[in-house]
This record gives C-alpha cells, structure tokens and sequence, in this order.
DNA sequence: ATAATATGTCTGCACTTGCTGACAAATTGA
DNA sequence: TCAATTTGTCAGCAAGTGCAGACATATTAT
C-alpha cells in the first residue's frame, strides 16, 4: 500500500534539483513558485514547475493559492516512507547481528515490494 | 564536500531495483551476487551487477570477495547523507511552525492568513 | 475590455538509464 | 591443462527524464 508513494517520494528526492528546492522551500518556509524559481540559474521557470508537481505529487510539499501566487511549503512527516524504509534496512541489519533476541517478530518488510521480486 | 556522496546515495536510492536489493541484503545479513540476482525474475544477473557496482560506489553496500564469489552487506550508517537532509528540511519547517505558532499567540490573532500579502 | 502578471501545460529534443546478450577475468576442480 | 563456475564489463537499444520555448489559464490592474 505505502509502495508506490515510496516510489514517489524516492524518485523524486533522486533529482538533485528538486532536492535544493525541498531545501530552500524548507529553509525559508514558504515560498511562490517564481520566488523559488529565481533562487535557480542554470534552471527556468518551466522546469521548476515541473519539479514542482513531482513534489507535490509525492506529498513532499503543499500548495497553497492565494490570488495568481502558489505558495509551496514543505509538507511534514512527508518522508515517513524514507525513514521506514532506512530503518527497517538498517534494524534488520542490527538483528542479524544479534541474532536471538526477538524470535517471534515476524512482520512485513518496509521496503515496498518489487514487482519482479520472488518473495519466497 | 558531502553534496558528491548525497548524490549518489540519493541517486542509487531512487532506482526501485536498488531499493529492493539494499532491502534483501539488509533482511540477509549478507548474500552472494548470484543469490540477488536469483530472487528478481524480471531482472537479469547482469543488471543486478550493476546496480551492486551503484550501491557499493554510494557506499550503501560493502563487498566481501571470497574465493569466486562476492558477499555483500549493508554497511553501518551509510545512509548518513539522507537522514542528514531530511532532518535539517524537517528541522526549519518544524521551527517555522513553532515560531509561527508563538506569533499568532503574542498578536492574538487567529489565523494568521492575510489575503494581502506581498514581499519586497 | 485590455493589458500585465503568475503559473501550469504541451511539444520536441538531447541526454541519461535500466536492461540484455556477448565477452572477459578470476577462481576452482578434474 | 582444460573445463566449469562466478562475476564483472562492454556494446547497443528502448524507454524515461530534465530542459526550454511556445501556448494556455487564471488573476489582477488600468
């Protein structure tokens, strides 16, 4: 159920630019779209909406519209799948280093299921 | 300095495929190159290769060599870069709301939304 | 109504990427 | 040595992606 807005959220976290925009809308709050779009050299307007979309269709951000202005901020808890999923990577790691302490925990991986993956 | 080694670790963690393999490696504890790449049926071995090669250059993975195989497992902490940026994003926005939350109760106003607003 | 402003969307393009098959390198066993 | 095994790498291809320019939509100002 959580697998495809892990998807979402990994993929849009994986392009650089949008990861300084998540950045700057949460370094300054809240931000319009040309505001954000200004703080970019190398990219224009139309990219940056773009990306915009992406994020928010990965619920990272939220818009806001007020008049023309879209005010983009930054969406909390939006990256739960990200920390559920590094944590179950990393917690598992951990209790295969020690082994035989919780015998009876057999619950659903976090990752997300692969669409090739045999599970068992 | 860290902005080269957060690329690719956020590249490499935004391939489903990788996501999937990390997540079978950390649930393992360590496994075989075959082995991965037993477990994908849409996905040949050639294609798990590379994305090991892409998790172990964003140092997700480490890799032991014994005799003709090759053992990997999660390394410890290495996805230090992600849990880093999400913090510092989720930090500010957690300080604006709090900030914003001690204004509206010194100026007593309700909802601090003003149809008005224009920045310089 | 007309113009200006703010923003999203569409089209096309260059570049990237995930994948496979063929080949190569390294190790092991007979 | 020769063959089998395990794995990585290379060439090539289909699909995806980030980008800009042109256009559309919505809102505001004159």
């Amino acid at each position: 159920m959580a697998a495809q807005e892990s998807d979402a959220v990994f993929a849009a976290l994986g392009e650089p630019t949008r990861r300084a925009i998540l950045s700057l809308i949460g370094e300054r709050g809240e931000l319009t779209a040309g505001e954000i779009a200004e703080q970019f050299d190398g990219v224009g307007r139309t990219a940056v909406s773009s990306h915009l979309r992406i994020l928010r269709l990965a619920g990272l951000v939220s818009e806001r519209r007020e008049g023309s202005y879209r005010h983009y901020s930054v969406t909390s808890g939006s990256a739960d799948a990200v920390v559920g999923f590094l944590t179950s990577v990393y917690q598992n790691s951990l209790e295969q280093l020690a082994s035989a302490m919780e015998s009876a925990k057999d619950t659903t991986t976090a990752a997300g299921q692969h669409p090739d993956y045999k599970s068992a």
